[in-house]
This record gives structure tokens, sequence and C-alpha cells, in this order.
DNA sequence: GGACTGACACTGG
DNA sequence: ACCAGTGCCAGTC
């Protein structure tokens, strides 16, 4: 289909809009739905110019380990965590989530 | 149009 | 199990 990467980050944010609440998603599956598996860094850095920090969940993204990413920015890896449990997210006590429970599979 | 950059993923030591 | 290096893809200079 046509302009695919133009709407490449458009289709990253849908994607990520798409989590539902109480999951998670990795970078790559993100990659994935958007039309490219193998541009898991370009996802990360469509939410890192994240233009719509209110509906994008960015906090619901992680890498493939369900660890969080090592320069998150809003507000630190605590807040996410915080975050992420108020949406019923149960945390490893490694501070990951849990992908086995926690992944969100379209 | 070419080169550098980067919120990852995978393999090897 | 952890650290380092390499590869992929789209964006920006």
């Amino acid at each position: 289909m046509p302009q695919l990467q133009e709407n490449f980050y458009k289709r990253v944010y849908q994607a990520v809009e798409q989590i539902p609440k109480g999951k998670v998603a990795t970078y790559g599956q993100i990659a994935l739905l958007a039309g490219s598996p193998r541009a898991a860094r370009v996802v990360g850095y469509a939410l890192h110019v994240n233009p719509s920090p209110g509906v994008i969940p960015c906090h619901r993204v992680v890498n493939r380990e369900g660890k969080m990413a090592p320069a998150f920015a809003f507000g630190g890896p605590d807040v996410q965590r915080q975050m992420l449990e108020q949406e019923g997210v149960v945390f490893s006590p490694d501070g990951t989530v849990d992908l086995k429970t926690y992944l969100w599979r379209p």
C-alpha cells in the first residue's frame, strides 16, 4: 500500500493507542503492526518525538524483555511503573513486566 | 542524494 | 546471567 513509510510514525502511534489497558507491547510488536518487523528502533524514535503524550500510552511500550527503555522520558522509570500498576499490570521483583501474562496479542 | 543518528533485537563471548 | 558488537529501518542534517 502507498505511502506506508510516510505514515509509519502515525502507524506506530495508532498501534500504541490500540494497546488495551492492563496490557503492554514490545517495540518489535509495534514495529510489526506498523509494517516493519525490523524497525523497532524507528518505533522507539517515533515515541521519542511523541507529539501527543496524553494520547499515546508510551508507558505501555517496553523492550522485548518487558523492561522499560533506558532513556525513558516522561518522569522516569518509576513513574512508568506506577502508571502500569495503576492499569492493573503487575511488575516482577526485577522491575520488569511479566510479558508472559501482560503482553498484548492482536 | 549521502551520511549520521537512535526510547531496539539478536548473537557471541 | 551480563556486557559488547552487529544489523535493521525510518528520520533528520
